[in-house]
DNA sequence: TGCTAATTTCATTTTTTTTTGAAAAGTTTG
DNA sequence: CAAACTTTTCAAAAAAAAATGAAATTAGCA
């Protein structure tokens, strides 16, 4: 569970923005986490998705209680992934973040970045299994061909529908 | 790098099956990571996957050199994901395991069973920030509003789009 | 039914991943 | 250009995930 830091009195704006904030950090942990990203990564665009302004790297590590490093670790990823960018704010030598909110192109960047490099080693991998294909009697031999026809169709597929996927994502 | 049994001379049908064995071990673990499995998972549907005949888990144990907990495990979860079935072998009392080949339904219920809870549960944490929303100023509540939106936008085509999915992948 | 083999379960150990914290590197500005 | 601030890097610690191994359970057979 995210730890924000306390404020005050009774119902508040403040209140209800931390309400909604922890809501919001505990929904992109989960969300991250299926694909594969650690929780600090979840927690800084959680918060970074509810935030009106660009917050600088010190400002999310004391929202969050994470350590400097995660955070720096974190936005890192989350640049790479092009889900946050980098907004300037006048008068301020540090770097402000804003959450990237167009999904269809978070989307579409993850596939590219994340996916497709692995479709591409499949690929060569699957190479490598036909060289070492065993060369015997014909009936097994088919049995061997039809396995590795079934992963070519697979690879090949895949190589096609998950760049097209963002597309359909019709939001 | 899987290990598996020794065999004796030189260029065999032994060797050479063995050799694509390796090379598909090799190739369901990383696929399988790709999909969050643990490595036992991965290598032991990648033995199954060029296997002619069913195995039982005992020379799943032996040609994988992991324990048999582990392949208990594994087996359990590919069963889970209909990614193996059990067959019958007359006169051995062991479950004999076969792996499952066809790609589209397999991916169909990996999507169903490990995705779609995830993307319900979503759904309800998305109630939970409207509730939460912060009651203010005509102009900070219509952002809320508008990050919300994004979210239930992206659950509905999510939760439309993904069932879809096994559909489109035409193998 | 009782015996034995096969499988599952689960506390413990091992491995892997993530976070931390502090030092190094890089930037800005007076 | 140097002092102060910001960010990155990375070795070590902490946390999380997976594998092990042995006890418990289940199922097949005589």
């Amino acid at each position: 569970m995210p730890q924000l830091s306390p404020i005050n009195g009774k119902q508040s704006i403040q209140e209800t923005e931390q309400a909604i904030e922890i809501e919001s950090i505990d929904f992109f942990v989960r969300m991250m986490s299926i694909l594969g990203m650690p929780r600090s990564v979840g927690e800084i665009y959680g918060l970074l998705y509810f935030s009106a302004v660009p917050l600088a790297m010190d400002q999310i590590v004391s929202r969050l209680g994470i350590s400097i490093g995660s955070a720096s670790q974190g936005l890192k990823t989350l640049r790479s992934l092009k889900a946050v960018r980098t907004s300037y704010v006048t008068g301020d030598r540090r770097d402000h973040y804003l959450a990237e909110t167009e999904f269809r192109r978070l989307f579409s960047n993850f596939i590219k970045e994340e996916i497709m490099p692995h479709m591409e080693s499949a690929k060569e991998r699957i190479a490598k299994m036909e060289e070492a294909l065993p060369v015997q009697d014909e009936k097994s031999a088919e049995f061997y061909e039809i396995r590795i026809e079934k992963l070519k169709r697979l690879t090949r597929a895949g190589g096609r529908l998950l760049p097209a996927l963002a597309g359909l994502l019709k939001l």
